[in-house]
DNA sequence: TTTAAAATGTCAAACGTTTGACAATAGAAA
DNA sequence: TTTCTATTGTCAAACGTTTGACATTTTAAA
């Protein structure tokens, strides 16, 4: 692969001036820049980054580490981050961290080690301490990491809110939310509590059903035919889009009839629900504005790496109505 | 951030045994390795990669260019390519050309800047030549680029016949099959092939309809209401499962059963539409050995440049059907 | 023509490693 | 004690850039 010397010897130049030219550095002349040009081209040069990086440059490298980019959500949220990235100059190297810890500390030290500018994080298997020591600008989605990494959000809370309203609405009187495992810091308990709140303040009790993360599809979709099967609940809401089709596949197969027999809400409203499930009911987090924030906020710190930020930063959800709910 | 000499102070040893405790090179005592260890332990050190791949070493950074990730089949990639990548101590960048030749061409570029080992390739707006002088280790899924560059792919012309003969088998006579813009060697076209030929064995004969694959969801479902509502076809091959999610939408707006009335084929049998989405006919692509495949051929490439490799690795697929055929 | 400014060149240090050559020291075996 | 070997150290070059100091040449204006 070419170097600067090469250049430097075709355009028939100093290697300085090939790197003035390339870093618009120092005083050129239009014919030096068009012969240096020229030989670029001419030999498809590509300035090295590791030996840039290492003379202090920026690697224009953000990592980004999630639970995983087969769920929607998550899909829809790497495209829209790689998107961005891509038009402010960064590239993004994917960290699915699953929910195993050890994968995300060996990818936290990889990042480390190949010293990207900083990370998005949104996936938190491991403790405040090893986010502490990281040393990199950090930014977090939808959980606590530690004091000085900025949070970024949807109203979760407001989310349970819209979909109580909303299933109380439509006149459901008995109400289950279905949610995964419920670690005290997550996002969903704040949707969990908002939904609370609103049914309390019309003296409306409910049910909880908590599946695991982890559980299969198979697994989940058993559950709730139990659940349907069982027990006479004519509103649901669900915590994902995802098991709130699983709910709808199983009403379809036990001929109940989705929102005659029982209303259904689900969360999250990516593009993909919205386009192939539009009947959906569903909570929409602005996924968009949610990574524009991210992103804004990284890059800053990146360029200080002391700057002050809020510790939290809240957009706004909106309730999509679908056929689902009336 | 610490550096190969503060680790050598802190230890109280010379740099080049840190060095070597690192790389386990030359003749090294218990005592030593620890104390180093333990340095490295304390100040959270993390050889910079940088200075390591510049002085000759592998990045361990791989490229992966796809139209997508929002789309679950590319999501499903990306998550197994990611996975099978980290176990063998790879991490990868993810750039989502999209069908932007401009960016495409960006993105070999920084991947070429970033001195990658290796690329994995999914998404071709680009023509044979940008791929030829990038000279990196490249393998390509589904398409042709270069004459050593291979294709991983899966059956895509059994695929075709699979999905024609479980149309048949249903008992549709009046056929259409619905697919994507075709360029001549997109993968889609020997879908196609496949699907005609065991057509044309029967004497029966199809139509074609073709939507461009950058149409929003809402234009596509426009075109898929007009064919269902103006034509009387009782069997569709979409050649792709999100098409098919349209034709189901469609279908029940327009009160039309299916089996009764269509029978419905799709293509894929991603993970995702296996659980949300059972009840559709679909035909399978092996994701999981085509990038375990991939990832084999690609890291061969990387130990030995020259390797003779075959030039088209061709993995089966299968039928699964559901309950949108008999 | 003189003079100043602009353009380019030379040189070298630095970034953080790896690696080889070679020397020095320690400990153990003969 | 001598001798060998294992361990560690010193030193320096290399990887491909960037950047500053400084010198020299070219160009254009006065």
């Amino acid at each position: 692969m070419a170097t600067l010397d090469d250049i430097a010897k075709l355009a028939g130049v100093s290697p300085t001036t090939v790197s003035r030219v390339i870093n618009n550095y120092g005083s050129l002349s239009e014919k030096t820049k068009t012969k240096v040009f020229s030989a670029m081209k001419e030999l498809n040069y590509q300035p090295n980054s590791l030996a840039r990086s290492l003379k202090g440059k920026k690697t224009h490298l953000i990592g980004v580490i999630l639970p995983g980019v087969s769920n929607p959500f998550f899909g829809q949220m790497v495209q829209e981050i790689e998107d961005q990235l891509f038009k402010k100059g960064f590239r993004m190297i994917l960290c699915n961290a699953g929910s195993d810890s050890e994968k995300e500390r060996d990818y936290l030290r990889m990042l480390m080690a190949n010293r990207v500018d900083g990370i998005i994080a949104g996936s938190h298997n491991l403790g405040i301490e090893e986010y502490q020591k990281v040393g990199l600008p950090i930014i977090s989605f939808d959980r606590y990491l530690s004091d000085n990494i900025p949070i970024v959000s949807s109203d979760n809370y407001h989310g349970g809110q819209l979909a109580a309203q909303s299933l109380l609405f439509s006149g459901s009187k008995k109400l289950e939310i279905i949610t995964g495992a419920n670690r005290p810091n997550s996002p969903t308990s704040e949707r969990l509590t908002g939904f609370k709140d609103t049914l309390k303040k019309q003296n409306l009790d409910f049910d909880l059903m908590e599946i695991s993360f982890s559980s299969t599809p198979n697994i989940k979709g058993l559950k709730i035919k139990e659940l349907l099967s069982k027990k006479a609940v004519d509103g649901i809401f669900c915590t994902d889009d995802l098991t709130a089709l699983l709910v709808i596949q199983q009403a379809k197969a036990l001929g109940m009839r989705i929102p005659e027999d029982v209303k259904l809400v689900g969360y999250d409203g990516t593009q993909f629900i919205q386009n192939y499930h539009p009947e959906l009911t569903t909570i929409m987090q602005p996924i968009s504005d949610i990574v524009t924030m991210m992103i804004d906020l990284l890059l800053k710190r990146i360029d200080d790496h002391d700057c002050e930020l809020e510790n939290n930063y809240v957009l706004p959800v909106k309730l999509i109505t679908g056929s689902t709910t009336i």
